[in-house]
DNA sequence: CCTAAAAGATGAACATGTTCGGTAATGAAC
DNA sequence: GTTCATTACCGAACATGTTCATCTTTTAGG
């Protein structure tokens, strides 16, 4: 191995942290690193450990030490961009109805994927089946269901939802409607097709519909609180065909 | 191979549908019979496909012409199974309120689930993500929906839901909270735990609620077109306790 | 009956994920 | 500075899913 050079002769150990942490860190980095260049080339099928493990410089077992198997590798490096874009998004949540809002958050994870739907399909195949605590899998979905929670209770807040709904569950169950349509999306191995954001908003719409409060209301138009500003698909990103 | 004799001197090739179709499908049910006999003994991954052509007296490769692979040949047979128990459950739909009607025809698998949680794990995990096309999952979930359409439908012409709901979507939203449960309960890998049937009313109730027809109520119950028969918990299972 | 083409079955060979015993680097104790 | 225990790293060896060139059986045609 030339490029890991050797002890470093004299200067930079004073890291704070100990060679040890340090170098653990930045390898796992390059593992991510060269991992999501590779699975991003070649596919998450067409891209082998060895391959990984040749382009990081690293020896091929030590790789399962950083994780547990291929699949759970993906996830790692998904997350480490999912996570922070779902913050994002919980953080810019518009001044809008519940249900464009909760698409709204939704949507970043939407965005995301269409970014590579190939290595998209693995994610959400093996999110669901991996052990949450590890990478902080369930951390992140705490923070989303909490996030989505919270927005429900601000549609309380403002007379726009029952109050007796129990955000809880609706944060579930809306959540779970989307990962429904996700599922639907990437399962076929039809990598062609693009998610179906007028599907999801139908979706979510019958489950929000009949919870919404009905006070305040000038005439019975289904129970929705203010009319919608754009059609339904707009909501999905910027683009303005379609 | 002395147990698939020779060209059987001179008799039975009178089959009306021709040797070959007759081997077939024997061959078939074979792999399945000892496919799922192994699975069921040391389960999913322990079972080797070297192992069930060796059980089923069969070549290696010729396992590859009957099942795409190891995990799709477990949603073969699961297939086999659950199809019937569906349609069974569909068959006997209980004179109650649709809450427990849907809950009812979702039990059907559950209660098939219940049965080998490990190999239910497998094709929970894989179902979204195989060729529908193939071994009839499509026509599964087209005759599943169907049916919970039809219950839904029926409980329209009763009165107990608003007519305007859209009936279709309604079933694909109900099957899939119904699945996120399943998701929840065989996805992590605890084998142990077993599947939450209140935590799943919570989520289908919370759908139905505010669709319900509000016409001829007594009083102002919710929404409820008549009263619950049972307690919630009971209708998962004879099983009296908990 | 004989022959040829088509369909099916087969297992050796291959590809690749994963394990594990051995080796080297690191940090602590003295 | 030396010693020692701990941790990390490594790749050969293994296990197993999958492919494919070859052989066998079946069917059709003459």
């Amino acid at each position: 191995m030339l490029t890991r050079s050797g002890p470093s002769p004299g200067g930079l150990r004073a890291g704070p942290a100990g060679r040890r942490e340090r170098n653990k860190a930045e390898m796992l980095a390059r593992i991510k690193r060269a991992a999501r260049a590779l699975f991003c080339r070649r596919g998450v099928e067409g891209t082998t450990i060895r391959d990984i493990a040749r382009a990081a410089d690293i020896g091929l077992g030590t790789m399962f030490s950083y994780a547990a198997n291929k699949h759970e590798l993906l996830v790692l490096i998904f997350l480490d961009e999912v996570d922070p874009a779902v913050d994002r998004a919980l953080a810019s949540v518009p001044d809008r109805p519940l249900l464009d809002q909760v698409i709204h958050v939704f949507n970043a994870i939407v965005v995301h994927h269409q970014g590579s739907p190939g290595l998209a399909r693995v994610f959400v195949k093996e999110t669901p089946f991996i052990d949450g605590r590890r990478y902080g899998l369930s951390g992140f979905m705490t923070r989303l269901l909490a996030g989505v929670e919270r927005i429900i209770d601000e549609a309380k807040l403002r007379g726009e939802l029952k109050a007796d709904v129990p955000s809880h569950l609706l944060a579930r169950n809306l959540f779970g409607l989307f990962f429904q349509q996700l599922q639907a999306w990437l399962g076929p191995p039809h990598p062609k097709r693009r998610f179906d954001s007028a599907r999801m908003r139908e979706a979510l719409e019958l489950q929000l519909r009949g919870l919404r409060a009905e006070a305040r209301r000038p005439r019975g138009t289904a129970g929705r609180t203010r009319p919608h500003l754009r059609k339904p698909e707009d909501i999905t990103r910027a683009k303005p065909r379609r």
